[in-house]
DNA sequence: ATTACTGTCCTATGACACTAGGACAGTGGA
DNA sequence: TCCACTGTCCTAGTGTCATAGGACAGTAAT
């Protein structure tokens, strides 16, 4: 799997990386169990400091996509969120909200929202009601 | 109308300003036409430099929220968006995306995820299809 | 014509974010 | 046991960002 940076986008370079591993993950790219590139060789790939990398990773630790195992490295973890019910409702809303404010002063009318919104999520296969108890690759 | 800064929130005065003025207008408390407050008077009512109140209005010049009408002040503009039509579906799929990436992440499913869309964009009383080419208040 | 408002431009300062290098400790494999 | 990997912590430098004050020009109302 190959990360890009782009130095001209104005983006610090850990969050154009965490947010392509978010992506990756939500697009099943990167799937739970697979390990992620160990600092050195990836900060060397992409010409930056082992701390930017590392810092990404951290970013993506506190959400909750990736853990740590000592002497192997990153991976990309299981379902679990570290965050409650209501704070995970709370997230949501907050980020729906901004997408429905954007459509308003975009002038795009509810019924193509919604449609652009199922589109997206059918794009990422979001997964249907109930399969989250599912175990596909252990 | 009354805004609220949080200086211990973290995040810049100015986006705190620009944000609720967008959240304000595309849920219908601001509309087209009305003023916004001048710079100083606000300036001191919430205790920032004038500027500031400016950077947060420019933002919103930028997006077509609002306008400047010379001797006046600051105005809530109509629905024309600067943006092409092209632009404004790139912004929108952008925004939309990171709620998708952010349910999955959440465990939300795709029934849960669709249906607080549709509860959220209730709330903000989103258009229907075609009212656009209303004109309703003149 | 004058005054008081309006927004805008310029310069400046301090804090913060981003990025980097050195060094250390733990782990796994040979 | 040793070596090469792993991640982590510390300190430091730079550039950007957020915020501020001074001053100016234009407009509207009196």
């Amino acid at each position: 799997m190959i990360f890009q940076i782009d130095f001209q986008a104005g983006k610090p370079v850990y969050l154009q990386l965490a947010d392509q591993i978010r992506y990756a993950a939500a697009s099943g790219r990167l799937r739970e169990g697979d390990p992620l590139p160990a600092l050195r060789p990836l900060a060397e790939e992409l010409r930056v400091n082992r701390n930017t990398i590392a810092k990404a990773y951290s970013e993506l630790e506190a959400q909750g996509i990736i853990e740590t195992v000592p002497g192997k490295g990153f991976f990309l973890k299981g379902t679990a969120t570290p965050f409650s019910q209501q704070e995970r409702n709370r997230l949501l809303i907050a980020e729906i909200d901004e997408a429905v404010v954007m459509a308003h002063h975009l002038q795009i009318d509810r019924a193509a929202f919604l449609k652009t919104v199922e589109e997206r999520a059918d794009h990422f296969e979001l997964k249907p009601a109930q399969a989250s108890n599912d175990n596909p690759r252990r």
